[in-house]
DNA sequence: TTTACTTGAGTT
DNA sequence: ACTCAAGTAAAT
């Protein structure tokens, strides 16, 4: 027997590379880390196959150095879709291995949960009555008892006894009745599994019975506007997953796994959960994920990366918010977590439930193709009358930065009626623009092709695209003119108005620069919600924020940019947030109103919105689509390049295009360059690839790319390829 | 002549 | 990605 083992290492290598296991060490199996040598370095490697031939002679392969698991980390099931989501995002195998395990497991660390040591009853103790220690040691009695009726006691349940029980509890062990035991840690979140005291709705229940854990594939899109229950959905499913005994993996926008959502959860899920995102620190991570893979973990809420953690007994997929664009990863190894949780759930053979208030066009292509069933929630809980849209033309209005006299006039109609305001302008700063008044001159970055925001609060001038800052000229650089002034409108610019236009109340402003401070986020909605804020201004992280039930009036201040980007999606996004923060307007008995202030009133798009809603603008977003050949109708990569001259990315794509296999099936456009070319010093191109069907592209990338990296102009340049693209910027 | 930095090749 | 050897530019 050769004893030859595949190994997936970090490195720039499409396949696994083929290792000798020594007769001093066990043969590792498909799953099980291990550590190699490669060059002058030793790395902590995947094994992906069991012992095979091998496609390079034997004498030049090198030996393994160590066998780091007993067991393997991964099942067959995580590690093909591993490997599948590596082929086809065409990323480094052993990338897209390391990438998926938490650090600590990356580093090489043992698979092992954190140890907690608790104190367990003693078969003695179970036998002796509580009353015996009463007259002498109270205090003993009373964690008797607790012991034997919950049989250990963890050193967070002491927190529930009166003091310090630590003294009490080492008595109990000297009396052998109790004794400490070290038991694995996992950081488990202990559902209470309370009931509802709200019953599902007709079109609820319609959606829940179309997802039935352990009966399955089936795609389920639950469509509904916020506040139509979409939770109360995943909550009615998760239960029923977890009656059966079966793990239920929920992959939620890092922006929407609030503590709010986790409260909840607990609140009614009557089992244990895990939480996993990137604000953990390296153990919980790891605790977590090892909780997952035992099934230790009968829920598992967790951002993007979360879609690649083994399941030991899986039995429902929920993808929340399935639209965001945030699911799919923007750089490295650019995988879709909600593309690849459906294909998982298939795999699987179970059920998954993609739910949004604004589905993704991508999903209603599906729904349109027979592939996922979509149900739709319009009934809003407590009977909320949906809100009313307006539009603001503001064409000839006289304004003060940036507000309208009728919007300035609704809010405080609203705010004397005693309801809540909230604006939305998707700019931070005061302005995103600095403009000498006497000559025309602009501040901008050296570094990008963009001008300079002014942030008014921190006196300088700070670049959004490449995070440079400066201070405030005091005069124009080009004619010393000390007329400069801020050009455009930013939160922070808004935040001044509303202080002129409303000295009664206060406005908050809510955005990444107010917001930097740890925890100051939750703490300004939590004020918000209490109603002491009655005028809230922000950027988009406000429409992902909260229940605000006292909100009646939400504006959208600038509509325009979203009508207008350069990017296909643009009016997808400006719909999507339209949207959402009409969601937040009139969520308790108070009916809502949204006022959106724009140039172009007529504009088809917020017509459309307006008139029909969402579906009816995704109907003729997907219409638009289909006609002109983008995705979903279509498939489509993007091979980007960038470099610090101009020259060197436009040379390399063109290269790359010359020696491209040629396929009539797949369409190829470029290369030209990117939306804002020069970002933080480097200019940027790229190539787009489009082809009514994924097959053909994908064989063409395969034959292509690995040629890429071996053409002389592919070193003057960084380059990337990006499959199924969420922005083509 | 020494030293610092760039460039290209190779990793099983 | 990382590391090394060979080559080139500037410091001594």
């Amino acid at each position: 027997m050769t004893r030859t083992i595949r190994v997936a290492v970090p490195g720039p290598f499409t396949e696994p590379l083929d290792y000798l296991v020594p007769s001093r060490l066990p043969l590792p199996r498909r799953g099980v880390r291990v550590r190699v040598p490669l060059g002058r370095r030793e790395l902590v490697g995947m094994v992906t196959a069991a012992p095979s031939g091998s496609n390079l002679a034997a004498d030049r392969l090198r030996p393994i150095t160590a066998v780091l698991d007993d067991e393997p980390l991964l099942d067959e099931e995580t590690s093909s879709l591993i490997e599948w989501a590596a082929h086809y995002y065409h990323h480094p195998v052993g990338d897209a291995y390391l990438t998926a395990l938490p650090a600590r497991l990356r580093q090489g660390q043992a698979a092992a949960p954190a140890i907690a040591t608790v104190w367990t009853i003693t078969a003695e103790g179970r036998e002796t009555a509580p009353e015996s220690l009463a007259r002498q040691a109270p205090r003993q009695a009373v964690l008797l008892e607790a012991l034997q009726a919950e049989e250990h006691l963890s050193p967070a349940r002491l927190a529930g006894f009166d003091g310090d029980p630590r003294g009490a509890l080492q008595r109990l062990v000297e009396r052998g009745l109790a004794s400490l035991t070290p038991v694995p840690d996992y950081g488990l979140i202990i559902g209470r599994g309370e009931e509802s005291n709200l019953a599902l709705n007709d079109e609820q229940i319609a959606a829940a019975r179309a997802i039935q854990p352990g009966e399955g594939h089936e795609v389920v899109l639950v469509d509904g506007v916020t506040g139509s229950g979409k939770t109360e959905i995943y909550l009615d499913a998760i239960a029923r997953s977890l009656a059966q005994g079966l793990q239920t993996l929920v992959i939620v926008p890092e922006i929407g796994l609030t503590p709010q959502l986790v409260r909840r959860f607990q609140r009614r899920l009557p089992g244990r959960i895990a939480v996993l995102h990137s604000g953990l620190g390296d153990g919980e991570r790891l605790n977590a994920w090892l909780a997952a893979r035992t099934g230790e973990a009968d829920v598992v809420i967790g951002t993007r990366s979360a879609a690649f953690v083994p399941l030991r007994r899986p039995g429902l997929i929920v993808i929340d918010e399935e639209h965001d664009a945030s699911l799919k990863q923007q750089e490295g190894f650019r995988y879709s977590a909600r593309d690849l949780a459906v294909l998982r759930a298939h795999r699987l053979d179970i059920p998954v439930v993609l739910g949004s208030a604004t589905p993704s066009l991508e999903s209603l292509e599906n729904v349109r193709r027979g592939r996922y069933t979509r149900y739709r929630l319009c009934q809003r809980a407590g009977d909320a009358r949906p809100p009313v849209i307006q539009l603001l033309d503001m064409r000839g209005q006289p304004t003060r930065d940036g507000l309208s006299q009728p919007l300035i006039d609704q809010i405080h109609r609203h705010l004397e009626g005693g309801g809540q305001a909230l604006l939305f302008l998707n700019r931070r700063g005061f302005s995103p623009t600095l403009i000498c008044h006497e000559c025309g001159w602009l501040a901008e970055c050296d570094r990008c092709d963009a001008r300079y925001t002014y942030h008014r609060g921190r006196g300088r001038l700070h670049c959004h695209h490449c995070d440079r800052e400066r201070s405030l000229p005091h005069h124009c650089p080009s004619c010393g003119s000390v007329d400069l002034r801020p050009l455009g409108l930013g939160t922070e610019r808004i935040e001044t108005a509303l202080q002129a236009a409303f000295p009664e109340t206060p406005p908050v402003r809510i955005d990444r620069d107010s917001t930097r401070r740890r925890g100051s986020f939750e703490r300004q909605m939590e004020a918000a919600r209490r109603g002491d804020t009655r005028l809230l201004l922000g950027t988009q992280m406000l429409a992902k924020g909260h229940h605000l039930p006292a909100v009646t009036l939400v504006a959208i201040i600038d509509a325009d940019q979203g009508l207008f980007g350069a990017d296909f999606r643009a009016p997808e996004r400006l719909a999507q947030l339209v949207v959402q923060v009409a969601g937040r307007a009139g969520r308790a008995e108070r009916s809502g109103e949204v006022a959106i202030q724009t140039h172009h009133p007529e504009h088809p798009l917020l017509q459309m919105l307006i008139h029909g809603g969402y579906p009816a603008f995704a109907e003729a977003a997907l219409a638009e689509r289909e006609a002109a050949g983008l995705p979903p109708a279509r498939a489509m990569a993007l091979l980007r390049a960038e470099a610090p001259s101009r020259e060197a990315p436009q040379a390399f794509l063109k290269a790359a295009l010359a020696g491209a296999p040629r396929d009539p099936r797949v369409e190829r456009l470029g290369p030209y360059p990117a939306p804002m070319e020069r970002r933080a010093g480097r200019y940027r191109a790229q190539v787009m690839l489009q082809s009514d069907l994924r097959a053909p592209l994908q064989h063409l990338l395969t034959q292509w790319l690995p040629r890429l990296g071996r053409l002389p102009e592919a070193r003057r340049v960084r380059w990337s390829i990006d499959v199924d693209p969420a922005e083509t910027l």
